[in-house]
Parts: C-alpha cells; sequence; structure tokens
DNA sequence: CTGAAAGCGCTAACAG
DNA sequence: CTGTTAGCGCTTTCAG
C-alpha cells in the first residue's frame, strides 16, 4: 500500500493540498472544522508527512549532525563478528564513562530540546571524506568530534555550513571549536596543591608526544612560574610512553627523592602510577599526592579516590548543538572558539579526607 | 552564498544534469573524461549533493532511526539548568554500562556498516506522538528502546514501515520484537547454582510489581521445576521495592535459616544484599551464594565479583538495525520476535574463583 | 479562509 | 555515452 501523501488528504478531505499543509503549520489560517476534517482523514489515511519533501521545499534540514570516530576499543569488532558482541575478556572500567558517549549525549539532549533531529555518523575504517559530505548532505550543522580525514575536505564543508570541531584544533579554519579548558582546570589544581597543600615540589608524569597531554604539561609549567614555584623543566616520566613505564618514578622513589605532588597527564596513568608506588611500599596520599585529569569513573571508587580535572565533554557537545542551532544552516566566516570549563573533582589521592564510595552501596 | 546544485555543477561542465547525476551514482555510464570534468568542477564549486532532493526522487531516505526515552538519571537535567552539566554529586557507578548508550553503540554500528544514516530521536518530556512521527518521516525504519506514548500510534507507524520494539513487548502489534532471553540466560545460571555448587535451596529477591523482574522469578521457578528442585512460591524478599528492604533477608539470617543461593531480580539488588549480609556478619559465597542479572560494570570489581547473566543490550541494537534494513521500508504484516541470549558471567560471588579485578590495574 | 501554481534539487526512464 | 523530461511530496506566495 502506496504511503497517504498530501494530495490524499486534500481529496478524501474534499480540500486542496495548501489547506492541508495549512493545517499543519499555519492552523490559524484555517477554519476549525476545516481543520479538524484535515487531521481526521489525515489520521485515517496514516498520514505521514515526507521529510525529504518538506526539506526540499524549506530548503532547510531540521537536524544536526555528529559525526565521531569509533575510538573505543570497547565499540571496535573483533575479526569476523559482524555485531561487536563478544569483547575480549571484561569491559574495561578505565575507558567510562566513554568521550564519545558523553559528548553523544549533551548534543542529542540539545538538539531534542530544540526540536532538531539528531544524525550521527561516523567512519566505519571506509572512507571518511565521502561519509563525512553524505552527512553533510543530511543536516544543517555539522560537529565533528574526531576527524581524521583531510582539511580540504573540512574546508569545503565549513563554507556551505556551519561546522564546529570538538576537542580538536587543527588550524585556522572558518569553524568553531569547543574545547575543555585545560588552562583553568590544570591551574586550579596546581593552585589546590600549592595553596591547600602547601605543595612545594611538583613534577609532572606523562608523554610529550600526545599534543594534548603536552599542552597540559605546558599549561602546569605557566601555572607554577605564576605562583613562583620551582618549574619541572621535563616530565619526570614517561609514564605509558616509555618502553619500561614508571622507571624514573622508581628511581625516585629509591633516592627517596620523591616530590610533593606527581600531576599526571590522565586519570588512567594516575591511577597507575598510585598502584604502581603501593607496589614499592609508598604510600599515597602520605608520601606523595597523585593526581589525574579526565575525570573517569574508576577514579572515584580507587583507593584512594583520585583527584583530578574532569572534562566536559557532555557539556561539549550540548554547547556544539545550540551553537550550530543558532547559525540557522549559515557557515562560520572566521575562526572561533570556546573553553569550556573543567571541574576540579578534589578527592582522597591529594591528600584530601572524603568517604570512600563503596561499590557495595550501590 | 547560494549552495551549488546539479545545475550549476552541469552548466559549468558542460553537460546535463543526467550526467552528473550518473556520475555519481552510475559512474559507468559516463565517460572517464566527462566523469572527471564533471567531478573537477564540483569540487570546485563545492557541491555537495542535497540528501532531502535525493530521498524525494528516489523514495527512499537511507536512514534507520533509533528513538529512545531519556531513562537515565544521570542524563537529565536539574531544574534551570539547560545543559544538564550539573549532576548531583559523582557519577553513578551503578548505572553503568548504560543500557541506552549500549543498545545506541550496537544500532550505530550496525547501521554505518551498512552505509546507513542514523537518526536518534527522544521525547523530551514534551509529546511523544508528535516527535516519533516527526522521526518516522525521515527513515524507512524504526527502533523503539522505550515508549511510552500509545498504542494506537506505534500501530500507525507499523502500517507504513518497519518498526522494532526493543526490550518491551506491548503485545500483538505487526512489529519485530527484540528483547534478551530471560528464559536461557536465568536458566542457565539456576543449572549452575545447581550443578556446579549443587545448591539445594534457593531463593529469589526481588520485586513482583515491574514485569520485568517478575518475568524473572517466573523464569527461575519453571528452571527449578525443570530440575526437581524445591521451587520458591514467592520472593523470600521485596529488596527494594519494600519499605524496609531486605528485613526478610535479615530475619533467615537471624534464624540461621538463609538458603543455599540467593538470585536477586537485578545487579544493585545483589550488591546490596551483599553488602547488607556484610554487615551482619554473614560471607559470600561462603555462606550463601548471591547472584545478579544485567551485567553492570560494579559487578566486575565488586568484592566479591558478581555472578551475573549479562543483558545483550549492544546486540539487541545491531540486530534490530539489520533486521530493520533487511525490510527495505517495508513494515512488517505480523508479530515476529528475535529472543537474544545473555551471556552467563561466572564470577566470585557464587563461590567460583578468579581473581579480583583491580581499579588500580588499570 | 481557500485554491492554483511554481518551484525545491535530484533521479530515472526514455530518447537520441 | 549523453540529454530531455517527468515527476518525488510538500511549502508558499499570490489570487480569488
Amino acid at each position: 500500500m502506496r504511503r497517504a501523501t498530501v494530495y490524499d488528504v486534500a481529496e478524501r478531505a474534499g480540500v486542496s493540498i495548501a489547506t492541508v499543509s495549512c493545517t499543519y503549520w499555519q492552523p490559524s489560517r484555517v477554519r476549525e472544522s476545516t481543520r479538524l476534517k484535515v487531521l481526521e482523514v489525515a489520521k485515517r489515511l496514516n498520514y505521514i508527512p515526507s521529510a525529504s519533501a518538506r526539506n526540499l521545499a524549506r530548503g532547510r534540514v531540521g537536524a544536526l549532525g555528529l559525526y565521531s570516530f569509533d575510538f573505543c576499543p570497547v565499540r571496535s569488532l573483533e575479526q569476523g563478528c559482524e555485531d561487536g558482541q563478544e569483547r575480549e575478556g571484561e569491559t574495561d572500567i578505565c575507558t567510562y564513562p566513554l568521550y564519545a558517549d558523553e559528548v553523544e549525549r549533551g548534543f542529542q539532549q540539545a538538539c531534542w530540546q530544540m526540536g532538531q533531529a539528531v544524525l550521527l555518523g561516523g567512519s566505519t575504517g571506509s572512507n571518511p571524506t565521502r561519509s563525512v559530505v553524505d552527512m553533510a548532505g543530511r543536516v544543517d550543522g555539522l560537529a565533528l568530534l574526531s576527524w581524521l580525514g583531510d582539511i580540504s575536505t573540512l574546508q569545503r564543508l565549513a563554507t556551505i555550513m556551519p561546522v564546529v570541531m570538538l576537542a580538536q584544533n587543527p588550524g585556522d579554519l572558518p569553524v568553531l571549536y569547543v574545547s575543555a579548558d585545560n588552562y583553568a582546570g590544570l591551574g586550579e589544581l596546581i593552585d589546590h596543591l600549592v595553596g591547600v597543600h602547601g605543595a612545594k615540589r611538583i613534577e609532572y608524569v606523562g608523554s610529550m608526544i600526545d599534543p594534548e597531554m603536552r599542552e597540559r604539561f605546558h599549561v602546569i609549567q605557566e601555572r607554577l612560574t605564576q605562583l613562583g614555584r620551582p618549574v619541572p623543566l621535563m616530565p619526570v616520566d614517561e609514564g605509558f610512553a616509555a618502553k619500561q613505564p614508571f622507571q624514573s618514578v622508581k628511581a625516585m622513589q629509591l633516592a627517596r627523592d620523591l616530590p610533593d605532588a606527581l600531576v599526571c597527564e590522565n586519570d588512567q596513568t594516575a591511577l597507575a602510577v598510585i598502584n604502581f608506588l603501593r607496589g614499592l611500599g609508598t604510600r599515597v596520599p602520605d608520601d606523595v599526592m597523585v593526581t589525574g585529569a579526565d575525570g573517569i569513573l574508576a577514579g572515584q571508587f580507587s583507593d584512594p579516590t583520585l583527584t583530578t580535572v574532569q572534562l566536559p565533554m557532555q557539556r561539549i557537545g550540548n554547547i556544539a548543538a545550540h551553537e550550530l542551532a543558532r547559525q540557522e544552516g549559515k557557515p562560520w566566516t572566521k575562526t572561533k572558539s570556546v573553553l569550556v570549563s573543567e571541574k576540579l573533582k578534589i578527592r582522597q589521592s591529594c591528600g584530601c579526607e572524603r568517604p570512600v564510595i563503596h561499590v557495595s552501596d550501590c
């Protein structure tokens, strides 16, 4: 059975198609009785307006797109397993909450609230350019969570519709960049360590290869400089980036030369450091403070619970959607950016006492 | 600047619009030189094909929709807070992984793989019927994760396009039901408790109000009957549904009348029971086995780790997408259903030894 | 208040 | 191989 169209409804209701259309979009222009009649027929005919036709006529789609790369290992498929159901062993707690999910949540929520549809897309290993262009044809604006394709594609898109890049800034494109404010977040963390705990010597554990992590280190250096405290010239340990992780930390420990605080590139590294130190008989925070960054779930119930700065991924997604909607399909003409503040989560690993959260208390 | 269309491209390339169209969809029909020319012009003009127009002409959308209700507290907005950023206190570990995310992941993945776009929708507290109908107009098929609207709307939709209901079965509609196979999953659990651990007396802790939980109880009864073991007539304790949770459990404990195993309605209840018993000096699994159902993250690193049956939410989403795509826009004509098997996760709370997963091992 | 008619941008026969 | 043409279903002036 063919789907009912405006024509069908109009015919059975004894009116013109214009009236049917108006019934939906400008009800005030239609006499009550006619409107009711139309609605009644529409329901009887099971009429569902075609969005394609409406969008074509209007020149607007009413949908925003979120393009995200499939970067979480939990999500990935195993060889020969079509549905991604099987995972090697257990789910890795250290990856929750998944950034992509958080961003998606915020994006989605904002879109729904604004009455926009949400289109999700991503590369499936195949051609990212192709898929993002296809998406672009379906939406009024596009947010990219993780774009690994070429800049030129981006440039093309940014010319004809609003594009926002999330937590990623590949240069001076006419797009909106929405990212976490590492600067303020880590600054606050350092302030806390220095101000509240009187830390004199603070060292950084992390990679200088990953640009994100490198930035974190620089922010810390800068803040310590401002505070007039000793500034580390290099990470004291590369963390997982090293072939032998934490050997420098071990050396310091053996030499009884641990700093007051070890600020780590992220939570995962911080938890590993804490565990590693425990193995050496060093206690956190008693002997040394350790902090992370990101705000993964595991840091909430590790022992000690982890002091960290929390990435505002949900908020980032949310803002992206709002800003896109505001553009009403019009591209940005120059680079813009929004920094979203991170939240300092003060917990036990810096020496601040707080009740442990027991899993069993659920 | 107006967006380029096929007409623009055709004109500048000195060909007809049909040739432009063919260049994209039937490249073999176009001479190499012409094709290259068209592609070159298209790129120069920043041409992005309009999905609306294409879909309208084709009569197909190339997108599948997932409608889900915003039921997770973590997702919800606080009063006056537009972006859902602020959460009361910490994130609740006991809700991870979020079902909706898992389903979404599976759905998304399947769609991408099949080259289908994914449309996400949901009620934002406002009119669910309206939003679902709007969505329906934009897709070739619809999956509903949590439908709280009326059946008649469902019925209308199911008449004109394929609809699948996830983990929910409101009756004999011409739709596809995809849900977890409680039957086999819990059956296996019982088999394990009886077969491996020689459990004689098994009791159920949970509510009889929630239909899902009630079903779980019935499945357990049935299985025990089949095995010729004592069958509980009622849950021994209502769990959180009671005003005073676990009082019956407490009574049994005091009377030294604990069964061999307490099978709980879900993981959350199971973890709470374990904790409650610990408070009374009873050890799990030494004094009594306790099991859950759902497979939340917390059960992986609780002490003891939790034996449970894991809901296959990702797989459910995945199957839904595949089945929808197979219909190619055509509705189902009669009720169908697919049961997805749950996975028994044997851990410590039933007495099976396995290494504890330390959070700090991340 | 209602209707006629002109597109929206693209696809898919069908001719050439 | 390429061009012509007739829609796809809906919105929206502009007349009536």
